[in-house]
DNA sequence: TTGTACTCAGAACTAACGTTCTAGTCAAAT
DNA sequence: ATTTGACTAGAACGTTAGTTCTGAGTACAA
């Protein structure tokens, strides 16, 4: 079925409404929109939307009206994504795996619960400066954190130093009562300092880099 | 200001009713929902999660009701959640940066667009193998990668070896007539094959790595 | 007690809004 | 020329739904 411009200007106004106010239009503001003065015409377009599985209407209600998804699709183009398809693994050393042909939608990255998690309470830093280079996190990166006040030792995190008023970077190790913050960079010394002049501010969950 | 029970419960109808409709409920849907017989008692809560801050109403606009971000944020910690502020900068050299103490909420990463940006076709790859170590890309690793048929030199991309049937993650270089596939790891040699034996399956536009 | 603030109930009023009916236009098919 | 189908217009109707008014119960402080 073919889409008359009416019918398209009326679901762009309708995504359009939705989007602005977060619940849909009457009849009547329809109408308005597109230039429609009466009711019966636009009530007559839009069940031809709905004909065309574009849409659906609850009757006797006021606003009852919903974007189907091949109505959102459309849409998606037009903005917003929700996950990203996992699509396999691939080789960066002695390339050996195949690249699959059929997308397995079942394995989709939620950027938003995969990458970070349920976690409460989370965070992103850019990171300056290049003493975790080693440790693959370069300047520029993201670094996604877990508010937290402990780490165990390895845990790479952010570190509150209260003497020198500073945050950092770094590996952390608690060693007796003192906290060695190490570098990722040989050619950065370890930070050592009592354990009662660190503030944790967070471990490190995640991190991204974009490129191109 | 505290919310009585009722307060709480009609909020949690309407946040329960949009999810299911996609359009707010009218107030008589409300009051059958809460067990209040009367219009006016919700029309009366309503105003007071307006004054809550957790509701937004418009006036004689039938199921004119919008939820606040305020009311959103209860909801992120029931499941959903969409944004990471940045907090600011991070000295991961020369520790200088001073952590900033207000969130500055402005700055919120939306992992699903930020990051990945409005690219049409993305799809993300788990790398194995450790020959792009040197640009900061560690076996385990998700790329994320544009789909796309061509490169620039210089560009990440993942390639396709007809002859070999193998998917590589390597730095691409066109050179006259063939292409050079150049892996970012002294330990491994590039890539030269003939311009028409290799397929671009996509240029990577973000790393991830989960850490921790 | 008295007064005030807060909450609730019921009913009535009015505007909003979906539905329906009649009728008209226009192009393509018969 | 007539018919048919797709679309449009206007008006009227009846339900839906937001608003407002009256009245009352409760808790708390002066």
């Amino acid at each position: 079925m073919n889409l008359s411009e009416r019918q398209q200007k009326i679901l762009d106004f309708i995504r359009q409404y939705i989007e602005e106010h977060d619940y849909p239009p009457t009849i009547r503001e329809i109408g308005q929109a597109v230039k429609i003065s009466s009711t019966s015409v636009v009530n007559y377009n839009l069940d031809k939307l709905v004909e065309a599985g574009l849409l659906e209407r609850t009757s006797d209600v006021s606003r009852g009206l919903r974007l189907r998804d091949g109505a959102r699709v459309l849409e998606a183009a037009a903005g917003r994504r929700r996950g990203i398809p996992i699509l396999g693994h691939i080789a960066a050393g002695q390339p050996i795996t195949v690249f699959p042909e059929s997308v397995d939608t079942a394995d989709v990255l939620d950027l938003a619960t995969d990458v970070v998690g349920r976690a409460e309470e989370v965070y992103a830093l850019r990171v300056q400066g290049d003493s975790m280079i080693d440790a693959l996190v370069d300047s520029g990166d993201l670094v996604i954190l877990n508010y937290q006040k402990t780490a165990n030792n390895g845990d790479m995190v952010a570190a509150w130093l209260t003497d020198r008023e500073e945050t950092t970077l770094k590996y952390f190790f608690l060693e007796g009562d003192r906290v060695r913050l190490q570098p990722a960079n040989p050619n950065y010394e370890p930070i050592i300092v009592p354990a009662d002049q660190v503030e944790i501010q967070g471990k490190v969950i995640a991190i991204i880099r974009r490129v191109g």
